[in-house]
Formats: structure tokens, sequence, C-alpha cells
DNA sequence: AATTCATGCTTCATCGATTGAGCAAGCCTG
DNA sequence: CAGGCTTGCTCAATCGATGAAGCATGAATT
């Protein structure tokens, strides 16, 4: 089709020649600062309305080596398979444009090798700034763009060297423990601890959960067994086989479950259909993440829903306000039931 | 903190002269092509260490301007807030990565002006290659592009102007149409039409699920009145709406609902949770997308898992080919019920 | 000894946009 | 009418990487 017109870009010379100018006159008329160089709106409009019928769009990568801020903004993903993390891009993308950046975001499926090439190829590609959300090393992240001068935010999970918005996962654990308790003891007048399942026992989020539960269960004077933890990772697969290993070791299952994330609660609620336990009743639940269908599964079951508008303001505010400190800002969950 | 020193990048520059050579051979070491320009291993491989010791990494935008080729892959896509746009960007990052290309995404919010911005955006960027996902106007797109030289490829929504990949619409619609009457004439005896609540009656998925339904009906011999195709867009307050309106002008509700995507179904779900009507019993659903969780809401629902992994198969199979006539690959969904 | 050839580099123009410096013409001002 | 100021532009260097062309050096061939 086009292989014989290779379809020439239009650049500022092009128009310059069309317009009997300089390349100078036009780049400085279509970056908008054409009063600044003291160019006659009479050459402006002539260059603008040119540039509109070429089709003229500015060669970013001209533009940004030129620069010495590309306006490129960057994020690092765990996954696009959840509420949480879409709602944060997408988010993330509306804000970033408002700001007039470009926001460019890569999924690094969890695996940290991946987050450190992504980080380095967004550095090659000039990001002005770079958002770590849930890293598994945020400090190697940070210390990378450190060396090149670029800003670094850890979202989701916190790091020791660059500021941080998490969620407030202790306060959020520990409500959301509480009601889960109370709920099973309204309903089945138990007072017996909950299993906790899913997430990474080595990350800082899993850790905080792990202590409201811990916390919430000592308010209720009720005792917890270390088994009664597995933080055996996300995958659906693996709460389903930590499920299994559960009941194949206790006579009588808890009548409430700690789920650590709605991708845990996949494998979990996949090994309550089909193992054939719980017949007798649905356990109450609690999900530390929200979901808008597992909100219908039932009324037996309670979710922290992180605040991502509330979060992605604080990383914004940090980047407005160029503030430099690595603190970490912790954003309550929302807690409720079925809404 | 580096506001003293503005931590100047390291360039080829730099690294030539601590190595004693030329930019040229580093570039040419660095960029993999040493032994095309005859450059010896020794010196090749005192770079290589120099560049590792200073962290060096190339400066993308100044790369991509010399090149002809950028190895950028655009793809825009209306939102990450469910499964089949989420798996869609995860696949499409792996491939692209597998092939050398850097993948950007955008997400245009399906603001049909954002995503002719965001394909201009793109353009600037230099990309080899977009792909333009659910979009309204595919074909305004794919102009922008032919008129910079780039390749586009239709996904999910098919355009005239560049090769579509999209799911079997009318051949899924028709099996889950069949199913679900299958279900409600098994369980309630009825045969009577199901409620078609979800979509944009202007696209072309739409319209030919549309199509599916009908002709399923037909098959079964039910006429279908035009009150009961609610092609009222996607969100969820949309279809929600189209229930209550529903449930206002008739005496009985349809045993069965056909949802155009899990994002309406969230707000057909509430809307039968929270009305009161089917307390005696749930309809039988068919969804036309897949969710999980939508998948453990019962055993009242079948969905058409649109098959993300063949698709984005068939994109990378045409942009790997170079294929340049515009036909339309049609995947076929996978119908199931609770998997 | 003269010529050819391979090897291992360096030089320099180039990609397109940006911007400091500079220049010419017109207009005031004293 | 000389000197200064404003207006409206152009020139040319620059950002960092790339690769065609070219230049030494030494080895091989005639």
């Amino acid at each position: 089709m086009n292989r014989t017109t290779p379809a020439k870009r239009t650049t500022i010379y092009d128009l310059a020649e069309l317009a009997g100018t300089s390349a100078s006159a036009v780049s400085a008329v279509l970056n908008g600062n054409w009063k600044k160089r003291r160019i006659s709106a009479k050459l402006a409009e002539r260059i603008t309305k040119l540039a509109e019928e070429q089709g003229y769009a500015v060669n970013m990568q001209a533009s940004v080596l030129r620069r010495e801020r590309s306006k490129i903004i960057g994020m690092i993903v765990p996954k696009y398979d959840n509420r949480y993390f879409g709602s944060i891009v997408e988010q993330f993308e509306v804000r970033a444009r408002e700001r007039g950046l470009f926001p460019i975001i890569t999924c690094t499926m969890r695996d940290p090798e991946l987050e450190v090439e992504a980080a380095r190829t967004m550095l090659s590609y000039q990001v002005d700034c770079l958002i770590a959300t849930g890293a598994t090393d945020p400090d190697r992240i940070a210390d990378l763009c450190a060396g090149a001068g670029v800003r670094t935010i850890n979202l989701d999970l916190p790091g020791a060297r660059a500021p941080s918005v998490i969620s407030d996962n202790y306060g959020g654990a520990l409500e959301l423990t509480r009601r889960v308790l109370a709920n099973c003891r309204r309903e089945y007048g138990v007072k017996a601890p909950l299993f906790f399942v899913g997430g990474r026992g080595t990350d800082h989020n899993t850790m905080e959960r792990v202590r409201g539960f811990r916390d919430a269960h000592a308010e209720a004077g009720i005792a917890v067994d270390e088994a009664m933890i597995q933080a055996c990772g996300y995958a659906p697969e693996k709460a389903e086989n930590a499920m299994r290993q559960l009941a194949a070791r206790t006579s009588t299952l808890p009548r409430g479950l700690f789920v650590n994330s709605t991708i845990s609660l996949e494998g979990v609620m996949r090994w309550i259909r089909y193992s054939g336990h719980y017949s007798d009743g649905m356990p109450h639940l609690g999900c530390f993440d929200w979901d808008p269908f597992v909100a219908m599964l039932g009324d037996h079951i309670e979710m922290a829903r992180q605040d991502v508008p509330k979060m992605l303001e604080a990383v914004f505010g940090i980047i407005d306000s160029g503030a430099g400190d690595f603190s970490v800002v912790e954003v309550p969950p929302i807690i409720g039931g079925v809404d």
C-alpha cells in the first residue's frame, strides 16, 4: 500500500518551506511560546493553519531529546487482572494527562526480574518520574532511578528510599477481622480464630494485615495458632491449595476466613464450591480488596476496599509539591459488606 | 537531594572518553552490531564492562530519532475495569516484549475524542504500529495512521480500513442464547423470549450479538419483540435502568436474560438483588464475557469467554506476516457455564 | 618492491525540535 | 540625524545515537 510512498512525515522544516519562513519560527509557533519569541500573530496563524492542513505532528523523540524534561511519567504495575490495579492504572492515566504528562505503564507479572528490567527500560525512555506499584523490591528501583536523577514514588507497597503511598493495612485488617469475628459470633455463636489465607509473608502489606488480624483476635480474647496464618502467595491455585491442606489437617473447619486479595479469594471460593466442605453453610468471609461481583456473592462477606482515588491524589500531591522526604502516607481503606 | 548534582546521565561520549575510544565504537558495541563494524572483541569487552560499571542506559529518544523504525508498538484500550480488556493488555505486553517491541498502552475511557487524541499522541511518539482495541471509530484512527505511514490493526471491534481481529459475536451469541433458552425451558418449562440488555446498538459487536440472539429465538420458534432488546450502553447504571424500566412496563419478567458484558451484568445483578424482583427464583443468565466471580455467582449463568490468547495470536500473526489486506478474523469465544 | 586486502578503528553528517544569540528594519527621542 | 529601543524574524549549535565513508596499519600476494 504505502510501500511505494514511505509516507515521509511532515517536519517543521517542511512547514517552514511551505510557509516561506524558518524552522525556528515554526517550532516557536507550534509549541506555543511564539509570544515570547516575538513572532507576529499573522505568521503564527498562517503556520498553525498549514500545520493543520498537512496533518503535522511533533516528533516527540526529537523534542524530548532536546528538552531537559520529557514530561513522560512511568508506572510499573504487577497485573491487570483485578479491579484494584485496574483502577489505579485508569486514575493514573487520567491524572497524568490532566497535568500534561504522558503516562506509560508496564505490567511486570509479579516478576522481580521484570520489574527491574521494566524500570531500566523506562529510564531509557527518559521518564521524568516513575511510580513503582506493588513492587517486590522498590528500593532497588529507587536506586536505579536515583542514579539517573529520576524521582520515584512507591505505591501500594512501601520502600525506604522513596516516598510511599499505601493503604492503612493494619487498620483495615484490624477492622475487617473485628467484623468477621462479630459475624461469626452472631450467627454461629463461636469464639474461634479465623483462617488467614493469601499474600506473601515477606511483603509489608501482608505483615501489617497479619498484625491487624492478630490484634483483633487478641482484643476478642481469641488465641491464634501459627497454622491459622497461611500467607501462601496471591495466586488462586495457591490459596485453593492452602484451603485443601487446612481441611486435611483439621476436623472442624473455621467458620470465618480472612482472604488477602480478590485474586486469592478466587481460589478460596472455587475450593468452597467444589470441595463439598461448608455444605452446612457458608463461612463468614473478610476480603482485603474489593470487586463488584464479590460484593454480590452473598451476605457472608465483608470487604476492605482500598481507596484508590485518595491514594492517587496523594501520589500526585507528592509529585506536584516536589516533596523529597521518604515518608509513608497511609490511606484508610473503606470497609463494608455488600454495598 | 539530587538538586545539587542534577545527575547528568552517562552517554556514549562519556563512555568513549573513559575507554579512550570513539562514540561510534561505543555505540556499535552497545547495540550489538560490533562484529559487522569490525570492532575487536577486546575493545568490545572493555566497553561493555565500562557501560555496566557506569550504569549506562541508552537514550531511546536519541536512538529512535536516528533509526527509521522505533520498535514502539501502541495500543489503545477503552477501560481496565474488566477481565477481558485486562487480559488483552497483559498478553499484548508479553507478546510485544517477546518480539523486542516496547508496548505503550493508553486507556480512552470509551471517549471517542480521547481515542483520536490518544492515537495522535502515539503517532507523535513514533509508534511503528497501533492496535485500536474496542475503538468507536476505528476508521478515523486508521486514516490518521495511514497518513503517517503507520500500520493499524483493529481488535475487538472491526474497521474497514485496517485488518481486524474480533470474536465471533454472532456464533457466540447464537450458542449462548440457545443454552439460556434451553435452561429456561428445562427449569420453568417456558417458551418465552429472553431480554437482551447492554451494549451499544450502533457497534458491530452488539449488532452481531443481537443477530445471534434473534436467530436462536427463531430456531426455537419464539417471537422477539423489539422492546425485548435494549442496547442501552455498557455502564452498570444504564443496564440497571433498563431493567427497572422493563419491570415497570411488564407484569411478568422474563425468566432469562442475555447480558452484553460483565460491566452491564454488574448493574443487572445489582438490580436483581435490591429491587426485590425475582425473589421467586433467579432468572437464567447468559453473559457475553467472562469473569471468575461471575462464574461463582450460581448455576443459573452461562458465559461466553472471549478467546484472548487466540485473538492476540492473530493480531501478532498479522504484524509478523506484514499482511496488508483489510480482512476480519473472527475468533470463536468459549461458551460454558460455571467452569 | 609494489600492490592488494583485511582489520580495526575514527570522522562526520544526520535524525527533528529547541533556543540563545544576533541581525535588519522601523520608530522614537533629544 | 545619531543613538537607542522595539519588533519580528533567522542562524546555528545542541541534544545522543547511528552508520556510511574513510584512513591508517600490517599482512599477504605477485
